[in-house]
DNA sequence: CTCATCGCGATACAGTGTATCGAGTGATAC
DNA sequence: GTATCACTCGATACACTGTATCGCGATGAG
């Protein structure tokens, strides 16, 4: 039954290349595989086969695909530089939200996890602690309300922001290469649809409007709500978290960042 | 061999019920799924089911999964009612926003769609149409960019806020149903890193902040926003589109909204 | 009545996340 | 040196997913 040599079957699996694995090598592989072809190819088997490894060897180091994703996230946190304490609160934040919007231009994938579900890795604490400590203790934000309220906002704003951005970059180097059109780049559709004249600003936006620079509409946006919130500060006697504009439906969930 | 009688045999399939589909009871179903069980309870072979119709039927009236998700999107659109012409461009804001929010909270699943891609159907395109209507015209806006710049940053704002409250309230009713501490459905985790003292503004947050009243938090932040706005375009001689705050990586995609 | 057309869905394929489990390896005990 | 144990790994399996293909069967036309 053993009479073939031993060179001519295939090396025993016994120790193929045993690499020792660690969480940090499976969450870098992944995060090099969505860098460069999307959050599609991040599964586990692909993860697993970019390390040498089977798929079931992940489960050791990672419970489900979603906690690997939620490393993902921390692991990018991580990487975003966080402006020394004492920065004058407006260049603190604006720091801190040029330095997600890089991310998420490094890592676009960043955005389809982004908000989707909290973040609560060690990165991503330090991360909104260090954005906290930004604004407590200055007078503009007595109580941690308000620091909170300014915080929760410019985040919010950052990550739509940023969504809309990449989502938009995304589907134009989808459709037609670097055309600088959106209009063309979108086909003859939104052409049909503008003609109609029933979206006047839409086509006004389209064919007047400057579509050039991202980053100066990103810090557009941001000064509106820089300036928002130190105006609003600014008047006496304000208390964030009460204060509706209009009545809506009231709900038991908490807002924090 | 054809021994056995009729009514022994299961009825031919030949019309077991026929019901004309649309692309409106498509997505209509799809909705109603996603509503009750969230997104992933939204596969075609299950949404095909709920209209007694086998999966490959759905690929007469839908071109990929991906665009029954984009009209499932576009058909939210069309449920929030806009502001009548006229209405202070403040106050239509205003109201366009908290119909965002309460959409999202009739359709959870509607934050994981949101800004995802670029929404173009016929009610999504009337919607930014009204919106920018809103501000058009109006003397504080004197060009497209400026309405563009400030429908830009509260979508921006409005959509990052809404993820962000439905992700949290999300897993707040996952983990520990209706528990009304943060730290409390967060489990020992949370405890043991707060515990360590490094993240003192965390533990305010989660100790001493108002955690009652999504709602106001949202218009707290929505506030913030417009206020920017407001006190932006009062300053003479400002422009949309080409102030930085500060230096940042040039981009050629464009940031509309 | 016959033929053609076409809508429908059964089947198939490549992929997914993950549970189970058997094999084989290394370390440990004598 | 040998025997045993524990444990790690990955092959296999299962229930799903989106979608291409294709053959059946009913329906409409002549």
């Amino acid at each position: 039954m053993s009479n073939e040599p031993v060179w001519d079957r295939p090396e025993p699996p016994s120790k193929p290349s045993p690499t020792p694995l660690s969480r940090d090598l499976i969450v870098g592989a992944a995060i090099r595989l969505a860098d460069e072809g999307g959050l599609d190819e991040v599964s586990i088997r692909k993860v697993a086969a970019a390390l040498g490894a089977g798929p079931m060897r992940l489960y050791g180091y990672v419970e489900t695909k979603d906690e690997l994703l939620d490393l993902m996230v921390d692991e990018v946190y991580g990487e975003i530089t966080l402006p020394e304490p004492g920065t004058d609160w407006r260049a603190a934040l604006t720091r801190i939200a040029h330095g997600i919007r890089a991310a998420a231009k490094r890592h676009p994938w960043l955005v389809d996890l982004l908000g989707g579900r909290p973040h609560r890795g060690p990165n991503s604490l330090t991360h909104i602690e260090a954005t906290l400590a930004t604004l407590d203790g200055r007078p503009e934000f007595p109580t941690i309300d308000h620091v909170l309220g300014a915080v929760g906002t410019v985040m919010a704003y950052v990550h739509g922001a940023v969504r809309n951005e990449i989502a938009e970059a995304r589907e134009e180097q989808a459709s037609g290469m670097t055309e600088e059109q959106w209009q063309a780049a979108s086909g003859p559709y939104m052409r049909k649809v503008l003609a109609t004249g029933r979206f006047p600003r839409l086509a006004k936006v389209m064919f007047e409007a400057e579509h050039t620079n991202a980053a100066a509409w990103f810090d557009t946006g941001l000064d509106y709500v820089l300036n928002g919130i130190a105006a609003t500060t600014r008047s006496p006697g304000w208390r964030p978290g009460g204060s509706a504009t209009a009545p809506s439906a009231p709900s038991t969930a908490p807002a924090g960042p």
